[in-house]
RNA sequence: GGCGCGUUGGAGAAACGGUUAACUCACAUGCCUUUCACGCAUGCAUUCACGGGUUCGAAUCCCGUACGCGUCACCA
């Protein structure tokens, strides 16, 4: 069998669709699952949309995203150049090739006498392009002259044309419907649908992947093939990316395209591994998956045909699945500039990074502030914290166990000790005779001033040390007595 | 408007004619626990856009209707 080769072809914009990423996901795994090969073709004909450094977003989403091409500009291969614009020259002798070929001919209708045309011919009806009778000394009459034209495709003597799509099935479209579009624009360029086609040819593109929306023009590319003689390649359209259900996902929506995502804390894996799950589902139930899973598992008869709705909540879902499992140490280095930030008193970072693993769904400030604010200062809280139903604790009831923990705690002599810590505070209960909540609840509160905390009292207590432990605590027992006086 | 494609719970989504419509997110409750989070357990569509038909039997096949998306450029 013919080794697979796929082919991911980006506008350079600046900016990485989520959609786009999806498609090249998807090129990617269609490519390895068969051991075949991932190119990256630049098309960046459209001088106008031309953005600094935007190749390199491109290079550098899919590099992190662990999308490696096999052949593309920057490395190479047997079939460049990978740059659209480098490749210019080519495409206007194919045209021509095509015109002897019957595939093709000269236009020189003006934009506005194409308008009456289609206007007679009606709306739905494709109009026929007088051009298409000229003889052979007419045209080179008007080439001679050097009147303005096009080469525009010739489609006749078709009825029905049909094709097969890996994911929509068998498509039929009545050739009545297609309208001959044109190839090479009157300065000489082609159009992208041409360039298309002779790009993906000439670099032998086995499996065409691309969004639906291509899924009723594909017919037209079809019979350029036929004209040529050339094979067709096999056609995998997916089903857009979805906002909502009547909104495809997309930079004008404001919509978040992969370097947002990233910036808003998600994980170029979780992000990975959430698209692939858009429009296409494994055989199992399995969710996560690293990428030499999904190469291994990727099957495109279980893309769906219909359009999949980006929901942000389970990639936050999903991202914090990953950040749950991450190395402590990674995890570490990854939030300690972030931690660096709130807290800048001398405490043990990384036991304080540790707290909020399990905590957060993305490694963003404002996840981890409200969690490890109270470290660098105590909150001016509220007296009324002290007290909760579960606990059996009051304001009043709460002033003997902070009082007994002070002295406990001062006596402790090793503080490093974080289990020294632990066994102090929980004599206590026992020998106050009431539960570890009576106990353990005002301590936290005390030495945190929140409602909620990552760790618990003692987890808290070692992080800040013996000195300012004893000191939050005394600020407890003093306020309480203040309030209840 | 013509043509193409789609429509399963709040979201993703499985099922490829055969008993109670998987699984995940979200939500709710309970357990665990010094709070939160984690983890664990339980609940959450008598129903598959709607209407017909085929069949012993349909979310699954056929026809029609509605709604949504796409496409009909010398844009990519």
């Amino acid at each position: 069998m013919k080794k697979i080769r796929t082919r991911f072809a980006p506008s350079p914009t600046g900016y990485m669709h989520i959609g786009n990423l999806r498609t090249a996901l998807f090129e990617y795994l269609i490519a390895k699952h068969e051991d075949g090969d991932f190119l990256l073709r630049i098309e960046d004909t459209d001088q106008g949309r031309k953005v600094d450094g935007a190749v390199d977003v491109i290079y550098d989403t899919m590099k992190t995203c662990k999308l490696f091409w096999d052949e593309g500009p920057d490395i190479g291969g047997d079939f460049g150049p990978y740059v659209q614009s480098e490749r210019l020259g080519m495409y206007k002798g194919y045209a021509e090739k095509l015109i002897e070929l019957g595939g093709a001919h000269h236009c020189f209708c003006t934009e506005c006498e194409l308008e009456a045309l289609r206007k007679e011919a009606g709306d739905s009806f494709k109009f026929v392009d007088p051009c298409r009778n000229l003889t052979k000394e007419q045209v080179q009459e008007k080439l001679d002259a050097g009147v303005p034209y096009v080469i525009r495709q010739t489609i006749e003597n078709v009825e029905m044309t049909s094709y097969y799509d890996e994911v929509y099935g068998q498509i039929d479209v009545d050739a009545k419907d297609l309208e001959e579009q044109v190839l090479i624009k009157s300065d000489g360029f082609p159009t992208y649908n041409f360039a298309n086609i002779i790009d993906d040819h000439t670099m032998n593109i086995t499996h065409v992947v691309r969004g639906n929306e291509y899924l009723s023009s594909t017919p037209k590319y079809n019979l350029v093939y036929d004209s040529y003689g050339w094979d067709r390649p096999t056609y995998v359209h997916v089903p857009p990316v979805m906002k909502d259900e009547q909104h495809k996902l997309s930079k004008r929506n404001g919509d978040a395209s992969f370097q947002d995502l990233v910036a808003k804390g998600y994980l170029p894996e979780a992000i990975i591994n959430y698209i692939a799950l858009l429009g296409w589902s494994p055989e199992t139930d399995q969710e996560i998956y690293t990428m030499e899973e999904l190469i291994k598992v990727f099957n495109v008869k279980r893309i769906s045909k219909s359009p999949a709705i980006f929901d942000i909540e389970k990639l936050t879902w999903m991202n914090g699945e990953y950040i749950k499992a991450m190395d402590p140490e990674v995890f570490f280095e990854m939030v300690k500039p972030i931690v660096e930030e709130i807290v800048t008193k001398p405490y043990d970072l990384k036991e304080i990074a540790s707290l909020t693993q399990s905590r957060i769904k993305r490694i963003a400030k404002e996840e981890i502030e409200p969690l490890i604010d109270f470290f660098e200062s105590l909150p001016d809280y509220d007296l009324e914290m002290y007290k909760h139903k579960k606990m059996k604790t009051t304001m009043e009831n709460s002033i003997e166990p902070l009082k007994e923990a002070y002295k406990a705690l001062e006596a402790l002599e090793n503080w490093e000790d974080a289990q020294a810590i632990q066994d102090t505070l929980m004599e206590l209960p026992a020998k106050l005779e009431v539960k570890n909540g009576r106990i353990l609840w005002p301590v936290r509160t005390a030495v945190s001033g929140k409602q909620f905390t990552p760790g618990g009292a003692m987890e808290i207590a070692h992080i800040l040390g013996k000195e300012e432990t004893l000191r939050r605590i005394q600020v407890g027992i003093e306020r309480l007595e203040a309030g209840l006086a």
